[in-house]
DNA sequence: CGAAAATTTGCGTACTACGAAAATTTTGCT
DNA sequence: AGCAAAATTTTCGTAGTACGCAAATTTTCG
């Protein structure tokens, strides 16, 4: 077996981009309550390490793959990167990728996939007393946040790769639909709700937050001198806390040809609120 | 080449549904407002049957590629369907199929992909004085009102293989995400915020709204005595118009440790929240 | 009508996804 | 330790996919 003396100098050699940390150390996720317990043992044994050597030697080749598909994306273009190259760089047989991905875009979109199911993880342990929407917002930044502290030069990169190809959107937005799948979930947990009415309320607030989240991962992208991500998540979820207007008239006065006035007031929120 | 248009007659049964046309173009994700003038224009190119007979045959072949994998992919299965057989289908040749799409998922996937796109398009014509999520009910309303009062038999078949099937999902999310972001066009074109570059409002709401199309559908396709799928998108935008609760705290309901739910760490999870 | 433009088609190639069985590694038990 | 069972990786083979390229065909337009 030498081949995963080659696999893990690969994974050593890769390792910059996750750090000894992780892309998100659970390990150091805040405000651990008993009543989570059940999660983050999950959780723990999903992104930390398992007990078993056999799953943990699972779990680094599954990272390694996800982190040499990504990287090696990065660098050469995504078409100028076979599932050969990616196998190659993990130190595995090109048969064994395939055993942990379907195509080299979803190898490519897992760190992302992860991310996502973290959020959903990291709202089920916030503090039960908080506001939602407070610990929905510490909930999903977490990740960003863990990112950042260690950025690494293609964390942009990265982001940008997997947002704007169009060969990796449908992986993408089913990071996206995995994010808002374990936030509804979670919020539907919290919340409780008893109301027959309210019973979609968990999976359309998680679709408020996701598409949020999206617009200000797009500006951010867009964001010519490069700002941090955590704000303008920040940023977008604090429209969502000013409350829904319901009562939104298109301003129903004329949208007649040639006639643009300079709206009525309505909503039109603040955007320089920097929190 | 007279094979087209006996394909394209004989299964005529779903096709009133329209498309643009769009051939590999995927992730075009420009499209800036413009003023509604140009929009029923637009429509009516994409609805009705354009003037030039060139582009009226590849519409035809497009919809006639479109409606076979549906249909072969109903019948047969997903797995058992090969996009030769789908071009048989359409009396073309196996190369103009990827001339149209990229996959036969995507082929697949065009009908519900075009009818995204309607949604935000509908929106637009809607009058102008009409409250926002009157409109916006409206808008959605039109694709399926439309489908089902013709209704054929696969109609309901079609939408569980498109929603339930894994190697779908990307496809699926696609249409999700095109009729969201044509909504949230639609809907920044219709407010006229002082500044819609900035605003999130549109896209948030449009997320929203997506989001509780998605339950409805969900709800629709598992209800067992077989109902109409409208009546549940109403539902569904009603509770979004009833206002955002803002105010929600999760008080100290305490969620007892017994009370788990069936283990979410499964890959790929399907879309229901019935909590 | 006839040339120009667009589209379809056939062919070839690189790549992908995955089944089946053999080789290897890890685990659990004594 | 050591050995059998279970899990994982690998080798090999195959059906299918995506697409470039150039020839054939169809539509448009002067």
């Amino acid at each position: 077996m030498t081949q995963t003396q080659d696999a893990a100098a690969a994974q050593a050699g890769l390792g910059r981009l996750a750090g000894p940390a992780g892309p998100a150390g659970p390990a150091e996720l805040a405000g651990r309550s008993e009543l989570a317990a059940g999660w983050e043992q999950r959780l723990r044994e999903r992104l930390a390490q398992p007990e078993s050597l056999r799953a943990r030697k699972k779990l680094a080749t599954r990272r390694a793959l996800g982190l040499a598909a990504m990287r090696l994306a990065v660098d050469r273009g995504l078409d100028n990167v076979i599932v050969e190259d990616i196998a190659a760089a993990a130190g595995v047989s090109p048969r064994t990728f395939n055993n942990y991905f379907a195509s080299k875009y979803e190898a490519i979109c897992s760190l992302a996939m992860d991310r996502g199911r973290l959020a959903g993880c990291a709202l089920r342990m916030r503090p039960p007393g908080e506001p939602l929407m407070d610990a929905i917002t510490d909930a999903v930044l977490e990740p960003y946040l863990a990112a950042e502290q260690a950025p690494s030069l293609e964390w942009l990169d990265s982001w940008r790769l997997v947002v704007r190809s169009p060969e990796l959107q449908g992986e993408y937005l089913r990071t996206l639909h995995a994010t808002q799948y374990a936030l509804a979930e979670a919020i539907a947990d919290r919340i409780l709700t008893a109301d027959p009415r309210r019973s979609m309320f968990p999976a359309i607030l998680a679709g408020a937050v996701t598409s949020a989240m999206q617009v200000a991962l797009e500006r951010w992208l867009a964001s010519d001198p490069p700002t941090a991500l955590a704000p303008l998540i920040r940023q977008a979820l604090s429209e969502l806390r000013s409350g829904w207007p319901a009562e939104i008239t298109p301003a129903a006065n004329s949208v007649a040809e040639g006639d643009r006035r300079p709206d009525p007031d309505q909503d039109s929120p603040d955007f320089e609120t920097t929190p």
